[in-house]
RNA sequence: GUGGCCGUAGCUCAGUCGGUUAGAGCGCCGGGUUGUGGUCCCGGAGGUCGGGGGUUCGACUCCCCUCGGUCACCCCA
């Protein structure tokens, strides 16, 4: 056996049928949804000049230390990176079209971080998302969660919750910010080393550490609900009020701090509790009311969300949810008169619209008709050397208990259809 | 980037205290008389035991390195 010389890279993976056409069936039930919603589909280049993340903050580890860069054969280079996220991307492309608002779109694909893989963790892994962009309009926060909410449920997952907060705004994040870096300057010493670190780059995000050590130091710290500002917490109360009459089950939680730094106001995390790793959430987003202007055009608010794909997929196995299955062909010809009617045959019957596949190798019939059997076939189509002398070709239900006869291949696509009637395919 | 665990057929796994030609199930291929699948029976192909080095008379087994996987931290979808 010959031993394989390469394979996929860290953090990637070949997607073998039936599971890559669940992932396209899960991005197609996201599309409708998005579409039925009035958001448009947006296709954006999978690298971009690295500046466009840059500007997703420093203090982000997606961008300090995550990014796939390299530079091109350009004179002189240009620096570029694969997509760490897509909402930089979204806000670049606002910039450079001033499509007229409110901007409504959705996106699928890829996107790449240099991290160690590990449960629900790939260095390529795949998003779906949606994005407002020109309101901050309470309500279009309302309409993203709700369209996020209501696609797990399209799915079928029912342990998902929803997790929301409100960062505040440039009124009220300052105070917040400036009160918790004192607090935790306070109490410095019984933080874990690496919230320490963390402290002096972003104490906001210190409030992410899972360490047990961190735990009462965050338990305790005060709390953004307590800053908004006036304007802030109508908004916040706005979207809760919304969500209420969406009849959607959430749960404030003021300590979710998220990891990318343009958020301001609205965040919230969907979280997958029949995955029982550490990387249980699904999905994620918020309001990021600076971030088109920070990438060169008009001041322009946004909310969004991205849901990660290969996350979702792994919550739908754990709860039994959307699961993958093999398309079947409709049809199989078997052809033991050397294989050039199966070539015709075949095509015929395709173009009739059925499914349809066939042997090669000129293989044995009893081999043939396990290939059907196996292939999920209703029908088989079977030429043999007498049938291909008078034109003809047997037809054979392949159910339990099934029949066949022989018809003359001029015959064949009305034979086959009346065995299919009634069949899903 | 840091740490724990794990690498034996395509897949899931056995493999004794270090001892002869490394096994099973599933899958795959072929056969069970004249052209017919599923169930059953028989047979076959397929592994330099992740790679390299070391210890030993002898290594799938013990040690080191390396690569890969996995889980956790970190980060986040």
């Amino acid at each position: 056996m010959a031993k394989a010389l390469f394979r996929a890279p860290t953090g990637t993976r070949d997607i073998l049928a039936p599971e890559s056409a669940r992932r396209r069936r899960l991005v197609s039930v996201f599309a409708d949804l998005a579409e039925r919603s009035g958001f448009g589909q947006l296709e954006s280049p999978v690298f971009e000049d690295i500046g466009v993340f840059q500007r997703l903050g420093a203090a982000s580890e997606i961008v300090t230390k995550e990014l796939f860069e390299f530079f091109d054969k350009g004179d002189p280079p240009r620096h570029l990176a694969l997509r760490p996220e897509l909402t930089a991307s979204v806000c670049r492309a606002f910039a450079e079209h001033r499509p007229t608002v409110p901007w409504k779109i959705w996106y699928s694909g890829s996107q790449f971080r240099y991290e160690r893989p590990q449960a629900g963790r790939y260095r390529q892994f795949e998003q779906v998302g949606v994005e407002t962009l020109g309101t901050d309009d309470p309500h279009a926060d309302v309409e993203v969660i709700g369209l996020g909410m209501r696609f797990y449920e399209a799915l079928g997952l029912k342990q998902v919750r929803l997790l929301v907060n409100s960062l505040g705004d440039a009124d009220s994040r300052p105070a917040y910010d400036a009160a918790l870096a004192a607090y935790l300057q306070g109490r410095r010493g019984e933080l874990s080393e690496q919230s320490r670190v963390t402290l002096e780059r972003n104490p906001l995000r210190v409030l992410d550490s899972k360490r047990d050590q961190d735990q009462p130091v965050i338990a305790a710290a005060p709390l953004m609900v307590d800053f908004l500002s006036g304007a802030s917490a109508e908004h916040f109360a706005t979207v809760r009020d919304g969500l209420d009459r969406l009849g959607a089950a959430y749960e404030i939680s003021p300590r979710l701090v998220r990891g990318l730094d343009y958020y301001t106001r609205t965040t919230f995390e969907f979280a997958a509790d029949a995955l029982d790793t550490a990387q249980n959430a699904v999905g994620g987003g918020g309001r990021y009311d600076a971030l088109v202007e920070e990438l060169g055009g008009p001041p322009t608010p946004g909310i969004g969300f991205a849901l990660g794909v290969d996350r979702i997929l792994l919550a739908c196995d754990a709860e039994g949810a959307f699961a993958a299955a093999p398309t079947p062909v409709d049809v199989f010809v078997v052809d033991v008169a050397g294989g050039a009617s199966a070539v015709v045959l075949c095509d015929r019957l395709r173009q009739a619209g059925f499914g349809v596949d066939r042997a090669f190798d000129g293989r044995s019939m009893k081999a043939q008709m396990k290939r059907a059997d196996r292939s999920g076939a209703t029908v088989a189509v079977i030429v043999g050397p007498d049938e291909q002398a008078e034109g003809t070709a047997t037809v054979r239900d392949l159910r339990p208990g099934g029949g066949q006869n022989r018809v003359t291949q001029h015959d064949l696509v009305p034979a086959v259809a009346k065995l299919l009637e009634g069949t899903t395919s």
